[in-house]
RNA sequence: GGGCUCGUAGCUCAGCUUGGUUAGUGCGCACGCCUGAUAAGCGUGAGGGCGGUGGUUCAAUUCCACCCGGGCCCA
């Protein structure tokens, strides 16, 4: 042993000496009674781990223990069962030590590192014991206090829904960024908020009390309904918390902001105070679906269910010009009753129109609608320009409201108008179209409506006063018929909405709204969009930005009950008005308020006051409206902070969010409801980057629903797989923003890919370091840049890949991140690093050159596998603490991410990616050739891109990873490549044109001494049919490839040449691992301990026999054999003698474990 | 009905911005290999011509138009 040896943990030789006693290793030494001199291999685990993995294991609960302990490189290969061979853990030199943990010895840490617990479960509820028991999240946020804040807001969900598989998504997202941020010293606030207002709170309630629509809720009483609006909000809150806790999403959920607190309304009536003082709240109209009998108006989502067929009058109407008696419009419509408040005609900006003559009269129409209106002979006068048809003025049909005093109306032009059926001429009556009311402001038009809140035309209406609009259909078809308006009449099947509580038609129709007039902001509104940084930034341009442009002022009002109720008082008399800011201001008016007071309804509405306008009688009361539930949650940045009352400093902290995340269906919720309202009250968007995710779909690419009955229950899938799991397939199946197809299959693999390949990874470790009693805190390890080229590699792997991982999580893409880590798990550190050096975890040579091999390996193998904890804890926050804890000691959420570049050898790494392509082309090249890896061949020839080679002990890793002796690397001319050249058409189609094919056909078949040349630097002249082409090297591209004897594999300019000659020498190798192999199996088959002793027996054809003898040290080694003999005679003593095939030839093989105490002396 | 978006092997996805040779990855499948992490791992192969139609071009999965189908939002 070295004197660099002598660490804490010196153990070799000096380990039988000091024994136990003076460890601080404990129980195992009253199990064991110390150590033991006859170690068996087999060691029984005692300890102060559990033994949950172990017990998964054939070897129960024993701990390997290491043939290398034995020093099987000395093994006998003379058949004798030489007593040295035994567990003589005292024969000098013997690497006697961590074997029966006996090694434990003084000075040392006495750590270990845990087996995993049993399951996924398991695992995961320990870490959240650890988590609840510790408080490791506001631990984690002491941590970082006084640092830079990174903002982040969460979007309210509605506490009305239970939580789906969909919300693990958004939150597993959120939870992502935030975590990462933490982990770079950031302090994110995390605060949980509760949409609690709206109409689906409602519902559930009208649901709960077997009632429905205004009317009932009337006669209940609006008390007593939000009564139980209240009581039923928070029906699912445990829901969302257990399932938010259960995936690790960390949110203060002790101080939740809440909508409908008392603090937060006031707040929000503090924004409506201030957008009243900046004169950008009115009250206009909004145009709603309305059931007549019901007395409401119903949200899309009714009206989708209402949808039935029904006949309906279809008439054509013709307006005549004004002061042009002879010249009509032609205009078609459903509704007739509408016509009463016919206010402007639209036509298609794009539609082509013609003037028709017919029976004296000309028409205005679309060009293709002529046909079906006039027939074939039609006789089409002329087109007409859409500049002429602007501003036409027409005389109104029907003018039967006194409300309602123009004759004429106008031609306006209006995107929406199409030619597809009708006459492409739209009758316009804002009151009752939303695209007709939408086209009315921004042309200015009034909106009459002679209609009341039960759909009877107004009693001053003419002919039809006091009806039913939809019953009037009759009487004003045959009045427009009387007027000689009527053109033609039909009746029209077609789906048309019903109210699902009553079967009524429902109308469309204009309803009192208070607005904002968002409009006066859109262009700051564009100009702070362009500036937010959108993932993916084409919805920021696209969906949101072309929202914007077209953005028409807010409606925030709503004809409901349980919401937050406007402050807008109006007087009874005058149109006095006053809109409170505060609930002080409301003090000033009515005197004190309840200790308790609730500013909802309809304790609210009680409050009146006398109108203070000179000399008004009138009284002050609340308009009956609540507030649109988007303007509760995009009030959240100062709401949630009962911002201008108290908390200036938090909000002034906390305000625009760095980061929000939420679902593309928010673009015209949240995202719009914060960008409009911090826009008007702070002159800036209340985020920097919005990070957006779309559905998730089921397997079939539908949307989930409760009534198609294909929801996905988080819970189940979580209880199968583990969060962690779950949180990692949505980041790595794909980008966030594409709608994500439901794939049970997907989180299987992602289990088994990145997790079970890291837990196997772990335990490797945990076992050898166990075995070995190697710690981390040993100290033993030489410094990074001594280590072996292959732990360098690793290192540089590993600091490459948090980097890389750390640029993607700053720009916001989770997926690169994910899909990162999870390549370097899989491929650099588990099935290339990990198969690469198992050896070196088992068996240091004793040679003081490589003596520090081990504890090289194990720092390395230990520093990837803290990295990749951190570097994976914000996706997957449960597996990253387990074996950050076991590793470091520490919790993972505690700790920095990975910055670090100091390890950093791109060359090294660019190698290292060369020697595994070389390996992948030469196992291709065996494959091939027909020969195993087992069987050793002479020399590989290897070319690599540009004429490179390798340095030495790279090819040391190539050689032994495809078992050849030497490897080559031939100069790229010499006889096992042949050059050819591939003509790059990106550099001469634009030169030679429709003559391309033909010139690359040359260049294909160019001679050997022509691509040289090329490849030299020359310039080639072809000489094709009427045409000479000059070619640069840079016109193609030279490709090596194979030639010679040699079974070659090329591919992107790598090459390797196998070399497949066979001697005796190299067959006899192979045989020998021909043996190695039937014995393994053997020994699973026989279901031996992977650590049991054995003795061999070998019989068979003669170059088998001569093959064991030769290499009988190796096989030993290979099979933890202790003695092997060969020949017939020597199976007479087995008891199991197996017979197995080894070049066609019969193999007869004895095997008998050896006894513990038969060794144990 | 309008806006946006997606449609690529049995399944899940990449490539399309800046057109260019035989369109990639993973799963699954078949065959083979390796194994002291092992209900793992590695290699090879089969399998699609990129939803359809038409256009632009020497050349289209990539650009354009229309159509079909899915999704979101708005009506």
């Amino acid at each position: 042993m070295g004197p660099t040896l002598s660490g804490p943990d010196g153990r070799m030789g000096s380990h039988p000496a000091r024994g136990p006693a003076s460890g601080r290793a404990r129980i195992w030494n009253r199990a064991s009674g110390g150590h033991r001199r006859g170690c068996s291999g087999l060691v029984p685990h005692y300890g102060r781990t559990r033994d949950a993995a172990g017990s998964r294991r054939r070897h129960g609960k024993y701990r390997l223990c290491r043939r290398s302990d034995h020093g099987p490189t000395r093994r006998t290969s003379d058949g004798r069962t030489g007593s040295d061979l035994g567990p003589g853990c005292g024969v000098p030199g013997d690497r006697a030590r961590s074997v029966c943990r006996c090694a434990r010895r003084g000075g040392h840490f006495g750590m270990s590192y845990r087996n995993l617990p049993d399951s996924i479960a398991a695992l995961e509820d320990e870490i959240l014991r650890l988590w609840a028991e510790e408080d490791t999240f506001h631990r984690s946020l002491e941590a970082v206090k006084g640092e830079p804040e990174f903002v982040f807001y969460e979007g309210p969900p509605t506490a009305n829904g239970r939580p789906g598989v969909h919300h693990v998504m958004a939150r597993t997202i959120k939870d992502t960024i935030v975590r990462y941020r933490a982990m770079t010293g950031r302090h994110v606030t995390r605060i949980a908020g509760w949409d609690t207002h709206g109409l689906p709170v409602e519902i559930e309630a009208e649901r709960m009390l077997g009632i429905s629509g205004r009317p009932d809720i009337e006669r209940l009483g609006v008390a007593k309904f939000n009564a139980v609006c209240r009581e039923n909000l928070f029906t699912y809150k445990e829901d969302w918390e257990q399932l938010s806790q259960r995936i690790g999403y960390w949110l203060d959920y002790d101080r939740p902001y809440i909508t409908c607190s008392p603090e937060y309304i006031e707040s929000v009536w503090w924004a409506i105070g201030e957008i009243e003082k900046k004169g950008l709240l009115y009250l206009g109209y909004k145009v709603l679906p309305y059931c007549p009998r019901c007395g409401t108006g119903l949200s899309s989502h009714e009206v989708a269910q209402g949808y039935a067929d029904r006949t309906d009058p279809s008439i054509t109407v013709r307006f005549p010009l004004t002061g042009d008696p002879d010249r009509f419009l032609l205009v078609w419509t459903t509704t007739p009753w509408t016509l009463v408040s016919n206010t402007a005609v639209a036509f298609g900006p794009d539609v082509a129109y013609v003037e028709v003559a017919h029976e004296g009269a000309l028409y205005i129409l679309a060009n293709s609608r002529v046909a079906s209106l006039f027939g074939d002979g039609a006789d089409v006068r002329r087109e007409i320009p859409a500049s002429e048809l602007e501003g036409l003025e027409y005389d109104r049909p029907l003018h039967l409201a006194p409300s309602h005093p123009a004759t004429t109306g106008q031609l306006l032009a209006a995107p929406f108008v199409s030619d597809a059926d009708g006459t492409g001429l739209v009758h316009i009556a804002p009151a009752f179209g939303a695209d007709d009311f939408d086209l009315g402001q921004r042309a200015g038009l009034p909106v009459f409506r002679p209609v009341d809140d039960a759909g009877r035309f107004l009693p001053d209406t003419d002919q039809v006063g006091g009806m039913l609009v939809k019953d009037a259909d009759p009487l004003l078809v045959a009045l427009l018929d009387k007027r000689g308006l009527l053109f033609r009449e039909d009746r029209v099947d077609h789906s048309y909405p019903h109210c699902w509580r009553c079967d009524t038609p429902l109308i469309y129709m204009a309803r009192d709204s208070w607005y904002v007039r968002t409009t006066d902001v859109r262009e700051r509104m564009l100009a702070e969009n362009a500036a937010i940084a959108w993932h993916p930034p084409e919805i920021g341009v696209g969906r949101m930005g072309e929202w914007l442009e077209n953005n028409i002022d807010w409606a925030i009002s709503r004809e409901r009950y349980w919401g937050t109720p406007l402050p807008i008082w109006l007087c009874d008399a005058c149109d006095g008005r006053e809109v409170l800011g505060s609930y002080d201001e409301l003090r000033e008016r009515v005197g004190p308020l309840p200790n308790a007071f609730d500013p909802h309804r309809p304790e609210v509405d009680d409050y009146q006051w006398a109108c203070r306008a000179d000399g008004c009688k009138g009284q002050m009361r609340r308009v009956p409206q609540v507030l649109d539930a988007w303007f509760d949650s995009g009030s959240m940045p100062f709401a949630q902070w009962h911002y201008p009352f108290e908390n200036q400093e938090l909000f002034d902290r906390h305000f625009p969010a760095d980061a929000i995340a939420e679902g593309l269906d928010q673009t015209r919720g949240w995202f719009y409801s914060l960008l409009a309202l911090s826009t008007i009250l702070f002159d800036g968007a209340a985020y920097r980057h919005v990070l957006v995710n779309d559905l998730i779909l089921d397997g079939s690419g539908q949307k989930m629903s409760k009534s198609k009955g294909n929801v996905v229950d988080p819970w189940e899938t979580i209880d199968r797989y583990g969060a962690d799991v779950l949180r990692f397939y949505f980041l790595v199946s794909s980008n966030p923003w594409v709608p994500k197809r439901w794939d049970a299959d997907a989180l299987h693999e992602t289990n088994r890919k990145l997790f079970d390949t890291l837990r196997s990874t772990y335990r490797f470790f945990s076992l050898y370091a166990g075995l070995d009693g190697w710690s981390h805190e040993a100290g033993n390890a030489r410094k990074p840049a001594e280590r072996q080229l292959i732990d360098r590699w690793l290192l540089s792997r590993v600091d490459t890949v948090a980097a890389g991982a750390a640029r993607a999580l700053d720009d916001y893409d989770l997926t690169g991140a994910a899909r990162r880590i999870s390549s370097f798990v899989q491929d650099d550190l588990s099935n290339w690093y990990v198969r690469a050096t198992r050896d070196r975890f088992w068996a240091s040579r004793p040679d003081s050159s490589e003596v520090l091999a081990t504890p090289d390996a194990f720092a390395t193998l230990h520093h990837a596998l803290v990295t990749t904890a951190r570097i994976l804890a914000p996706l997957a926050p449960f597996l990253s603490d387990w074996l950050h804890r076991e590793l470091t000691g520490e919790s993972v959420h505690l700790a920095r991410y990975p910055d670090r570049v100091e390890s950093r050898d791109p060359e090294l790494e660019a190698g290292m990616d060369d020697v595994r392509r070389l390996a992948t082309l030469g196992r291709a090249a065996r494959e091939e050739a027909g020969i195993r890896v087992r069987q050793p061949l002479r020399e590989l020839q290897a070319v690599l891109p540009g004429g490179r080679s390798l340095e030495e002990s790279l090819v040391d890793v190539l050689s032994a990873e495809l078992n050849v002796k030497t490897v080559v690397f031939p100069r790229a001319d010499d006889d096992i490549v042949r050059l050819s050249a591939k003509p790059d058409y990106g550099a001469l189609g634009p030169r030679f044109g429709s003559r391309t094919p033909e010139v690359a056909r040359a260049i294909e078949n160019l001679e050997t001494g022509q691509v040289q040349a090329l490849r030299a630097g020359d310039r080639l002249e072809l000489v094709l049919d009427g045409l000479v082409a000059d070619i640069a090297p840079t016109d193609v591209a030279i490709l090596e490839e194979a030639s010679g004897d040699l079974v070659v594999q090329a591919e992107d300019g790598y090459l390797v040449g196998l070399s497949t000659a066979l001697d005796e020498e190299l067959l006899s190798e192979g045989r020998a691992r021909e043996i190695v192999n039937r014995v393994q199996r053997l020994r699973r088959e026989s279901e031996f301990a992977v650590s049991d002793r054995v003795r061999l027996g070998i019989e068979g054809p003669a170059i088998i026999e001569r093959a064991a003898h030769e290499h009988a040290a190796y096989i030993g080694a290979e099979t933890l054999a202790v003695s092997i003999e060969v020949g017939k005679e020597a199976l007479a003593e087995f008891v199991g003698v197996h017979e197995v095939d080894i070049e066609r030839g019969t193999v007869r093989i004895g095997l008998a474990v050896v006894r513990d105490d038969a060794s144990a002396g």
